[in-house]
DNA sequence: CTTGACCTTCCCATGATAGGAAGCCTGATG
DNA sequence: CATCAGGCTTCCTATCATGGGAAGGTCAAG
């Protein structure tokens, strides 16, 4: 079986002394609010190292492993995308990083979020006004559709 | 080959003078704004109906079926999924459809809409605020980093 | 020793879109 | 007529973050 992977495994000798400070995947999921299913999807993807395992292959996560679950829990809560998340956490662990590469970073998704706040506005909009044309009395007859279908316009977008 | 479809084949016979109503997926495309690639998924998915083809098997569009791709790019442009289009492609076609149904379909979509918005609103707020606190220069102190990676909550989202 | 709750890996699905390969068809040109 | 470009066909793959589920191994309590 698998001999060659790089993760340390915790012998049986040593598992009394390091179940206290070790937990496994399921208390790490509790305990950051990650799903078991996206910890090993996020060590799959380099995102997190590989852990520890114990002798009958069982990740062991520590209370770094843990803090870094939570790091990555919340910056996805504030719509990180997963790329940007690993160089989050890699500016993270780097005592010599400058801040200025983290606003940065920040500044960019905010970019990225005011372009998809204002669609959505703008279509919002759009919707609404229509929908306030509507009569909504059980006719046929409706704005909405007959914006949605409009014939003349021969062009591609 | 599959004799066993359910499209009308126009035959060769036919061809010339169906050339002038019928085009390509191609020029469907350019006429619409469709991708040929979106044009055929949305066939494969029941979105659009099982065109014409030739007797190369090459797919036929009709100015309908145009002016149904039309409907269907400006329903995407509004932000409705493709399980919504095909309502709204349905009560188009039922012409003793009511009203009232369209625009329930329409607000459910603003409303969704709303709830993003809203989601978007408080990440850009959060991390706005994170990025004045950090002063950006070039120092490893960092705000936002700071927030990331709060040490105590230990329970689940 | 059995049982139930946990863990492992592997595969599949979502939703809308795009890229690409392999092969056939068509129209225009030499 | 032969050829070549470009359009068409189907089929497979990928994206992004997430979850569902199967088949099988492990562990602790009874």
């Amino acid at each position: 079986m698998k001999s060659q992977t790089s993760h340390k495994v915790i012998v049986p000798d040593a598992a009394g002394a390091l179940r206290r400070q070790y937990c496994n995947i399921g208390d790490a999921s509790l305990r950051s609010g990650v799903s078991s299913k996206m910890i090993r999807h996020y060590e799959a993807t380099g995102l997190l190292p590989e852990v520890h395992r114990t002798a009958a292959n069982y990740r062991l996560y520590s209370e770094e492993d843990i803090n870094q679950l939570r790091f990555i829990k919340r910056a996805r809560s504030l719509g990180f995308s997963m790329k940007q998340i690993a160089r989050l956490v890699s500016l993270w662990q780097n005592k010599s990083r400058s801040n200025a590469d983290v606003r940065n970073l920040a500044m960019e998704h905010v970019a990225d979020l005011d372009t998809r706040i204002r669609e959505m506005q703008e279509m919002r909009h759009a919707l609404h006004v229509l929908a306030v044309r509507c009569h909504a009395d059980g006719e046929p007859e409706c704005p909405i559709l007959d914006s949605l279908a409009v014939e003349y316009p021969d062009r591609a977008d």
